[in-house]
DNA sequence: AGACATGGACAACCATGTTGTCTATCGTCG
DNA sequence: CGACGATAGACAACATGGTTGTCCATGTCT
């Protein structure tokens, strides 16, 4: 065979990015612009609990700073809404509103239409293997929310 | 299956941070330390013709300025040279030096390497089915050299 | 010769992260 | 109860890696 192996790593970002292009467009067309894979993240940490900047910066392996700088994106977009803690007057709570929740139950959606579509483009059987493989290969494991960050850049347009 | 297709994007994702982070970490355990793939990019691009600040930008798809920022990193590390065009006064001729030609080899040995490990822990045949289908999938022309800002973030550390 | 295009440098700005500092509040311990 | 250490969040300064806009020197074309 005479693919090398940057070239294996090429394909394996540019399946990722064709996805989430895919997706990202998809949720354009329909009225979500300019959602980023970190948005989504970052909304799924606190909807699961991190409630507040330091905890969510301590889910997404990130600053509290940076965690109170993409909460207040969130916010000028109307995905969460802030108040204040009863239990704990230095805490300022934070919970995603029905836009919020809409973006993500968008997203999912859309990132199974795109998986089926891969599916039929390459039969049921083959798909399985394939991604039974890759799962093999990478292991559930290897993308934790540190990689909330990562996937944060460029990825709005083509 | 159960899996979603967000999960599936995560698994692309994690394969290349797979093969990208351990490809750093040897490059780096090798002498040559904070090698991105985005000076990967921009040495091969230059020593394919792209040899001056404003070429390289229309090669990788960013600025004139941009590029010249890569380029400043690259001398900086020694791997390109910078000296007057003899056929233009308004360029500077990029050449790439010994220096950076040996950080290119070792990284193309070290993901193929790396591939090769791929393929013992899924067997011959599996592998090759399974890198097939993903060519399948992705399509050989969706990375091209835009791809190069994008893969520059944050790939420094595990 | 003169008009226009191009290469490169410089400055300002944006986005997203970082650290450091400060205040208010909490919790614990003497 | 009160004091002290830890924590939440706001604010400022900075790093990185992009962008645009402007400028000058040089090349190219008519």
């Amino acid at each position: 065979m005479s693919r090398s192996g940057a070239e294996l790593a090429l394909l394996l970002l540019g399946g990722y990015r064709s996805l989430v292009d895919g997706a990202i467009a998809e949720l354009s067309a329909r009225g979500h612009h300019g959602v980023r894979p970190v948005h989504d993240f970052a909304m799924r940490a606190i909807a699961a609990g991190a409630d507040n900047a330091s905890e969510l910066g301590r889910r997404l392996s990130v600053s509290k700073q940076a965690a109170a700088k993409t909460i207040a994106v969130l916010f000028e977009r109307g995905y969460v809404e802030r108040g204040p803690d009863p239990d704990d007057g230095r805490r300022k709570r934070i919970t995603v509103t029905a836009l919020g929740w809409e973006v993500m139950r968008e997203g999912e959606a859309i990132f199974d239409e795109l998986r089926q579509a891969w599916q039929h483009r390459l039969g049921a059987r083959e798909f399985a293997e394939f991604e039974a493989r890759l799962a093999a290969l990478v292991g559930d494991a290897t993308v934790r929310p540190e990689s909330a960050g990562w996937v944060a850049h460029e990825l709005d347009e083509g």
